[in-house]
DNA sequence: TATCCGAGGCTTTTT
DNA sequence: GCCTCGGATA
């Protein structure tokens, strides 16, 4: 059971506000996972049916985490509930109301990204686009922006403004087309076809909104406008809807995620109650005053104050290194010093950069140190290749319409079907209006293949139907054996003898792991499930006898925190420990508290009974589904000691004892992209503030005088965050040092260095207008024109940017100008350009 | 059809 | 600097 005395009086009258719409403004480490789930056992405990309540969250680790603190409050209780993603909970409404959703069949797929990329390319492919003026990605984002606002393409058509989206709103209705005949969504579309879904079917959304009586979103900044409108739809009859979010954290803007879904609750819901979280219990007065003092250089922003009652801890410390391997090696050191002084483990340390390209120089740093480390990278276990080769396999057996994961197999491994032989069975399939099995099964009848290539078609037809067969009964780990054996797979890898092919065994002998976790989960009685799946009443029938039959489904058929915590497969994937030598951490380590987000809850008990239910059917489609949306960062394993490297992105919702931002400096953060346009540089402030709030007791800010990226040196600025945290709170040296001593590396050298230099990057001039081009130091003198970093120019072509480095001297000088949208290297005496 | 090489590209990425 | 993609070649 759970007590109100845990909370605080703001906290506790969140948890009791029981009816009508609620927003809670909560701020970093203010407690606000406890607080939902607390509300969310409140309810229960008063009275509420749990399967009246949904809590949607963004991210699976999020959504397990509450289950799970759910779990250890209610027991058993709490069966019937929902928690889960927008994605998931999305899923799952679209599978059980298919037969509302012309064109796509239950056994529908979800591609990812790279597949998304595939159809799109051929779709501009088809249109004859030239992929210099329309490249896949531009086009990618254009249609996401389009279903994230839920422009269907008849609007995009519409209100395509400029030619360039004109193209792309044809390549959206082709792609959509291409998506229909694949029976595959992508992740936008999961949203947006939902909220179709209700808005044509008024009977179908009753149902869900009277079953949903309670409503609670964790996140809310973070909605875009697809997701607001299908949480306010659900919400519009009970208005019970419980938002919780943080503006101050919004950092995904350039997703769609519109912060003023959160900053109009009041307006969308005038009889709204709002309450503040603003006491903080993660860090330390000195990081909480720093933090609150850069974002409230935004304008745009809801005013608040976090405050604590923590102690005030250490100053925050600056090291202004000379480059980039001065900074890491820095970092590798503190961490040494600080691990030897005060016994702390690896896990405690986190270090966030700007951009992944900046890890690299970090691990080779700390590798050198014999520090371990692992690297929460952009590179997903499922993403690997040898993953999606047998994952494409398993999609073409569940859904043999799937063209993209067919294109995959076909010659993976090498049996002689190259791209021409694909096109001739694509077309023969598209004629005859076949699937991709169908298809290979009359490969006697696809016109101009060779006798090779027509065996060997008939071949892997006889290979996929045997596999087919057994792909309807049985464990995913013998289908996925079988694949791997029957196709060569492994010989072909085997006989590789590169540690790249040794690295994909291990791959996929995790991902073997991965399928046994979800065998051995999924219960004998999942036939009757999928009976159940199929005979389901439509919506809009008496509420009562669906809830029963939600319930009868919870208890371990649905929920598996076991298959979605994994938890293993992870480890020997990207997310990698590398250990050191000689790494002693003292015998006290293990028992630190391990970061976790919102680490003021109470410790956890062993996992109870699972009840909490998420969803996912069984079977080769559950288990796609799971892999589709379950992402891999919520696998980062608490068990392992290594120091974490990530993005500042990557790092929202945990925290760290002790935390170093590297790479602070113009162009890099914020970023290059970011310079010209105010509402982007908000951005970037508030994801300074979400990186600061993550330090429990220690924060390091560093920048580099100059640095190597992309293959060039560049010299940047500090970046203008310095000069937003107040002085008296950070320190140029680290107390833990001894007293200034001989001129050492860290001393004199940076501090006579070439520019600005430690003292005079402007912190203690505490310019709060941004500007930065008065601070600058001269570094290229031309004949003409002398550019200074920060500069404003304008070139004919690019249009308007903003100079952030400048390489050499005089007219010769290399300037990278950030122009909107694209960096540029020009050389000064020919660049023409003006200021503005 | 498979492989090799070079030009161009490059924020962030919960799903 | 490093990776991806596409074109040219064997």
């Amino acid at each position: 059971m759970y007590s109100l005395a845990d909370l605080n009086p703001v906290q506790r009258e969140a948890v009791e506000h029981r009816d009508g719409p609620l927003l809670i403004l909560a701020g970093a480490g203010s407690g606000k996972t406890r607080v939902l789930t607390y509300r969310i056992a409140h309810l229960v405990a008063r009275g509420v049916a749990p399967w009246s309540i949904l809590a949607i969250t963004f991210t699976n680790k999020a959504a397990k985490e509450m289950r799970q603190r759910v779990e250890t409050l209610l027991g058993s209780a709490g069966a019937g509930l929902w928690v889960s993603t927008f994605h998931s909970a999305c899923v799952r409404i679209l599978r059980r109301e298919i037969d509302h959703l012309s064109g796509y069949a239950r056994s529908f797929v979800i591609y990812d990204t790279g597949d998304q990329l595939s159809v799109l390319k051929s779709c501009l492919k088809e249109l004859d686009l030239d992929e210099k003026k329309f490249p896949a990605r531009g086009i990618s984002a254009k249609i996401s922006d389009w279903k994230n606002r839920l422009c269907q393409v008849q609007d995009a058509e519409g209100q395509a403004a400029e030619y360039f989206e004109e193209m792309a709103a044809k390549a959206y209705r082709l792609y959509q087309k291409k998506l229909m005949a694949n029976n595959a969504l992508d992740f936008d579309d999961i949203i947006m076809l939902t909220v179709e879904l209700f808005r044509q079917n008024p009977t179908v959304l009753d149902y869900y909104r009277d079953r949903f009586r309670y409503i609670l979103v964790d996140e809310y900044q973070d909605t875009n406008h697809a997701q607001y409108t299908l949480v306010n739809l659900l919400a519009a009859r009970y208005r019970n809807l419980c938002v919780v979010g943080d503006d101050d954290q919004a950092v995904y803007g350039w997703r769609g995620a519109d912060v003023q879904n959160i900053l109009a609750f009041e307006r969308d819901y005038p009889e709204a109650v709002v309450l503040k979280l603003e006491q903080n219990y993660r860090s330390t007065k000195h990081i909480l005053q720093a933090a609150n003092a850069v974002v409230r250089h935004n304008l745009d922003r809801k005013a608040k104050s976090l405050w604590t009652e923590n102690l005030s801890g250490d100053l925050l410390i600056h090291y202004a290194a000379e480059d980039e391997r001065d900074e890491a090696r820095y970092v590798a050191e503190r961490i040494r010093r600080l691990k030897d002084r005060e016994g702390r483990p690896n896990k405690d340390f986190a270090v966030l950069y700007r951009s992944n390209a900046q890890s690299r120089i970090l691990e080779e740093y700390l590798l050198r140190e014999g520090i371990p480390y692992r690297v929460v990278s952009g590179m997903k276990f499922y993403e690997r290749m040898e993953i999606k080769d047998i994952l494409a396999y398993l999609r073409v057996l569940h859904n043999p319409a799937d063209r993209v994961s067919f294109s995959r197999i076909l010659n993976v491994p090498k049996r002689g079907l190259g791209e021409s032989v694909l096109a001739k069975v694509l077309l023969y399939a598209e004629e005859q209006g076949l699937d991709m099995l169908a298809a290979l099964r009359e490969a006697e009848y696809i016109p101009g293949l060779r006798p090779q290539a027509r065996e060997a078609l008939l071949s892997l037809s006889r290979l996929l139907e045997e596999l087919r067969e057994q792909s309807l009964e049985g464990k995913i780990t013998d289908l996925v054996e079988e694949i791997l054996d029957k196709t060569d797979y492994w010989t072909m890898l085997k006989a590789d003898n590169t540690p790249e092919a040794q690295a994909r065994v291990e791959n996929l002998q995790e991902f073997l792991s991965v399928t046994a976790e979800y065998d051995a989960k999924i219960p004998e009685e999942r036939d009757e499930q999928a009976a159940e799946e199929g005979n389901r009443p439509a919506a809009g029938t008496a509420s009562g006898s669906l809830a029963e039959a939600e319930d009868r489904l919870g208890p371990g058929a649905e929920d598996r925190p076991g298959t979605q915590a994994g938890g293993t497969f992870l480890t020997g994937g990207e997310d990698r420990i590398v250990s050191g030598t000689g790494d002693t951490a003292s015998a006290g380590a293990e028992d630190r508290p391990i970061p976790e987000a919102g680490g003021d809850f109470p410790a956890e008990e062993e996992d109870g009974p699972a009840l909490v239910i998420d969803d996912f059917s069984a079977g080769v489609g559950g288990f796609l589904e799971q892999v589709a949306l379950v992402a891999d960062i919520d696998q980062l394993n608490e068990g392992d000691d290594g120091v974490v490297l990530m993005t500042m992105h990557s790092a929202k919702g945990l925290e760290f004892p002790v935390v170093f931002l590297v790479g602070m400096e113009e162009g890099i953060f914020p970023s290059s992209h970011s310079l010209l346009a105010e509402a982007a540089l908000e951005e970037e402030r508030r994801l300074c503030y979400v990186a600061l709030t993550r330090a429990k007791e220690k924060i390091y800010l560093c920048c580099a005088s100059r640095r190597l990226l992309y293959g060039h040196i560049q010299s940047n600025l500090p970046s203008r965050f310095f000069s937003e945290v107040p002085p008296e709170l950070m320190l140029d040296r680290d107390p833990i040092d001894p007293p200034p001593r001989r001129q050492g590396r860290m001393g004199g050298a940076v501090r006579g260095g070439g520019f600005a230099g430690t003292s005079g990057h402007g912190r203690s001039k505490n310019r709060d207008d941004g500007s930065l081009a008065s601070a600058g130091t001269p570094l290229a003198t031309g004949k003409s024109e002398t550019y200074h970093v920060g500069d404003k120019v304008e070139h004919e072509k690019f249009g308007r940017g903003i100079i952030v480095s400048v390489k050499g001297e005089g007219a010769s000088a290399i300037l990278t100008v950030a122009f909107s949208g694209q960096l540029k290297q020009l050389i000064s005496e020919y660049a023409k350009l003006t200021r503005f």
